[in-house]
RNA sequence: GCGCCCGUAGCUCAAAGGAUAGAGUAGCGGUCUUCGGAACCGCUGGUGCAGGUUCGAUUCCUGCCGGGCGCACCA
């Protein structure tokens, strides 16, 4: 929060500078966190830019900066922003936050976020986006794998995150309740419900072989007897379902506002409204049968044009996924962000054409791929075959190495990042994973508490001198920072990796500054605060990540 | 063949083009009569290779090497 302020109040004095050098205002005011040997809390590389663009030379553009920026102030706040602003070589301004702004920054943590409409990390300053957030979509075919648990703690952790922005965010799972695979599961459980029954049957040659289509048709009504495939479907369906929202929502504590079902889309006849409307506005026509989009002929890159309709008069899955993006957009939504993972990234560039062809500005659609997760048992790669059913279900692993463990661990990983996953390693030394150590500080800070309280020690605002509080101090105002770069880079990952930098600062200070003491009640009730304030944030971050923040372990 | 992603410490990963590349974990050596030893302190260990752009490159560009994933009138 203070950190904002300062980034505001750095932007108009540097912008001011600016103009009386002729240069153009810089867009923000970027500070960095400083190195470990550097004597300041934060720097400025500013000046270099404008070095550059000034042909002068950069150090002496910081000094003549520097002195401007020493008595900083901010008109949200009534005391000086900064203590000290130093030029640096090779050409940095290095700040010291004031100590009324670290004070000051540890309150607005400490207020209480369901009091006010204003909570710490909320940027008031953020244009509000209206966001729908799809993600995991795993057809209703078999149980949740593990390579969905990726998805999942991405997209909500991010959801929340983004939400505390101060964003407008619905997250939705899309239900591919008809089509080919469904009908594939219809036929395999009829196949072995009938196998149950005694009864000749045929399995499907691209049928679902695992055990657990096998217990599903143990599960049949007695009815079962004269149903058919689609009625298989259909009940196949409503258990996979059910399964799923119970192992995203209860276990895996991931919540969707909406399942939306393909079928509504076919029942309120989307796809042809939507193939209409593209035919008006040109974008589409007819070769050898089949009804294309110009996908190609877009400014979204797509290499080749896409069909929408076969030749022999069915619709492609791709013209009733448009179909369902035109239906978020009609609901008012402004940006569409689906969560895919690496192996669908070539849909990318026809969806995005898709949503242009549409009439929709660039910017509507925007797809977050995260690379695919390799399982490991120890050295071996498990092959993960749905059809085959030789997969590790998301249950079986939260089960066994903790809902903690899992959502943290896959939250501090960029989307971006290939990464091996060894399942022996996640279940057996589940004591390794971060997570711990960040909830180990939430423990003790707490273990603490419990410890003032035998004494009626209560906290009290108070300015820390101690090199160890005064680093804990700035690492909270950078909370809100950490907060704005998840939405920066659509992940929650920086904010795990701040949540472990955070930890990492409490423990020089619980060595070296003893907290409980009846003999200096003052101290110990600003101690006790800022603990509260370290207390606060992790648990506030925690949860944001979906992740308990146990007081005792 | 073309496209996207990646290659950082033994392992798993961070790092808005910024300073001496950070964590966790593993290894080695220390710290236990006070608030939680699930801890702390110290040491060891580094950007795949070759060029280029820049005051400055893990980051951008080119080429190479290695890996993952795509390239349907499948979903």
């Amino acid at each position: 929060m203070i950190l904002a302020h300062l980034r505001k109040a750095l932007l108009r004095e540097l912008a001011a500078w600016a103009a009386e050098q002729g240069l153009s205002a810089p867009e923000e005011a970027l500070i960095n966190p400083v190195p470990p040997h550097v004597p300041a809390d934060l720097s400025l590389p500013y000046p270099m830019q404008a070095a550059k663009a000034l042909k002068r030379k950069p150090l002496e553009v910081a000094t003549e900066l520097a002195a401007r920026l020493k008595d900083l102030r901010s008109p949200e706040v009534d005391f000086p922003l900064l203590e000290s602003a130093e030029p640096a070589p090779p050409g940095f301004i290095n700040l010291r936050l004031s100590e009324q702004a670290l004070v000051w920054n540890l309150a607005m943590a400490l207020g209480r976020p369901a009091d006010g409409d204003s909570p710490y990390g909320f940027d008031p300053d953020a244009p509000k986006r209206a966001i729908n957030l799809e993600f995991v979509s795993a057809n209703p075919t078999g149980p949740v794998h593990v390579a969905s648990a990726r998805a999942a703690t991405l997209g909500d952790s991010l959801s929340r995150i983004l939400r505390r922005r101060g964003h407008g965010v619905r997250t939705e799972y899309y239900v591919n309740d008809v089509g080919r695979q469904v009908e594939l599961l219809g036929r395999s459980l009829h196949a072995r419900f009938a196998e149950l029954k005694g009864k000749p049957s045929e399995f499907p040659e691209d049928g679902y072989h695992g055990e657990y289509i096998k217990a599903l048709a143990a599960e049949a009504p007695p009815e079962a007897e004269g149903w058919g495939p689609p009625e298989f479907s259909r009940f196949g369906v409503e258990r996979m379902l059910t399964a799923h929202r119970r192992d995203l929502e209860e276990l895996f504590l991931v919540r969707f506002d909406r399942w939306f079902r393909e079928s509504e889309l076919h029942d309120a006849k989307a796809l042809d409204r939507t193939l209409e409307k593209l035919r008006k506005l040109g974008r589409v026509y007819e070769k050898e049968g089949a009804v294309w989009l110009g996908s190609s002929d877009t400014e979204a890159g797509d290499d080749k044009d896409r069909v929408l309709v076969r030749a022999d008069g069915r619709p492609t899955y791709f013209l009733s996924d448009i179909a369902y993006h035109e239906d978020k957009l009609a609901r008012g939504f402004k940006e569409l962000i689906d969560i895919w993972g690496a192996d669908h990234h070539g849909y990318v560039p026809r969806m995005r054409a898709a949503i242009e062809a549409l009439g929709h500005p660039p910017g509507t659609f925007h797809a977050i791929i995260h690379q695919l997760v390799h399982l490991f048992r120890g050295k071996e790669a498990v092959k993960m075959s749905k059809r085959a059913g030789e997969f590790v279900t998301l249950r079986e692993l939260v089960e066994e190495a903790g809902l903690d463990a899992c959502r943290f661990f896959f939250a501090l990983r960029s989307p971006n990042a290939h990464m091996n996953f060894d399942i022996e390693l996640a279940k057996k030394q589940s004591q390794e994973n971060p997570v711990y150590y960040v909830q180990y500080v939430h423990a003790r800070i707490h273990s603490i508490f419990r410890e003032a309280e035998k004494h009626s020690l209560r906290t009290s605002p108070g300015s820390h001198k101690e090199p160890t509080a005064r680093a804990l101090l700035v690492k909270l105002a950078w909370f809100p920072e950490a907060l704005r770069n998840c939405e920066r880079e659509l992940s929650p990952h920086p904010l795990a990796s701040y949540l472990m930098e955070l930890s990492g600062l409490f423990h020089p200070f619980y060595e070296q500054c003893r907290v409980v003491d009846t003999h200096a009640i003052e101290t110990s009730g600003s101690r006790l605060n800022l603990c509260a304030g370290v207390a606060r944030i992790i648990a506030d971050g925690l949860s944001l990540l979906g992740v308990s923040a146990p007081e005792k372990m």
